[in-house]
DNA sequence: ACCCAGGGCGTTG
DNA sequence: CAACGCCATGGG
């Protein structure tokens, strides 16, 4: 498949998704930390009980990384609780707020401030950033262009055959990147709009009646097996 | 009583 | 590097 076939099925895709599920409007935070912690509050948990944590931080004035810092571990570990785990959350929080205050003097322009790729080493260093995670902080704290990944976009990209075989979180970041046009609104909306897919409608009905994109050409359809 | 969510880390072989 | 176990809530 050509980069030129490859990048009009993607944004074929966009939009078909997009006109069928409406904007998705990610992320859902007021500032830039409040989206980083919802990002490292919301793996592997539902949005609804990380939403709850990230309410009580706020409540308790705690949504600042001098705050989280200054607060005692228990302190923090009961407001977030409904996060699922919330003693190794706790200690991610203070991290990525130990990062912002001593290696970014504080300042999150300082933090986003570098070529993207390096940015992306410096938090991927950081305890419980992950891929997944440094690439949502990049992408929607910092306004960089980095595509996020995940088991969705691979579930995603196998069913439809545009990549096959075993591919990894880097291949399928890169792949997105490389035949994406360099857009932030699209690389925003359209991960919200793959997870979204992957967790109401290809998931919910694996029978892909619903599925905007379930007989897309004559040549890519959906292979739901699972 | 199950199931699984908008992961990541540390430890094995 | 793959395959685990661990972390330990809440809604369906």
């Amino acid at each position: 498949m050509s980069k030129n076939s490859t990048t009009i099925l993607l944004l074929k895709i966009f939009r078909k998704f997009l006109k069928a599920y409406g904007p998705r409007k990610w992320w859902p935070a007021k500032t830039r930390f409040e989206m980083m912690a919802g990002a490292l509050l919301t793996q592997n948990v539902s949005w609804s009980n990380a939403k709850k944590a990230i309410d009580n931080l706020k409540k308790a004035g705690l949504l600042s990384p001098e705050a989280i810092l200054a607060a005692p571990h228990e302190l923090i570990a009961d407001k977030i609780r409904s996060s699922r785990f919330y003693n190794q959350k706790t200690k991610n929080l203070k991290a990525l707020s130990g990062f912002i205050m001593n290696e970014c003097e504080g300042s999150l322009d300082k933090m986003f401030d570098g070529p993207i790729e390096d940015l992306r080493k410096r938090f991927l260093k950081i305890k419980g950033v992950g891929r997944e995670s440094a690439d949502c902080i990049l992408l929607y704290a910092g306004k960089k262009l980095s595509f996020v990944s995940d088991a969705y976009t691979r579930r995603f990209l196998l069913r439809y055959g545009i990549l096959e075989g075993q591919p990894e979180y880097e291949q399928i970041r890169a792949f997105f990147m490389a035949h994406l046009p360099q857009d932030l609104y699209l690389y925003n909306e359209y991960h919200a709009l793959i997870d979204y897919h992957g967790a109401r409608v290809c998931q919910a009905k694996p029978e892909c009646q619903h599925c905007p994109v379930r007989n897309l050409d004559k040549t890519t359809r959906c292979q739901y097996t699972a």
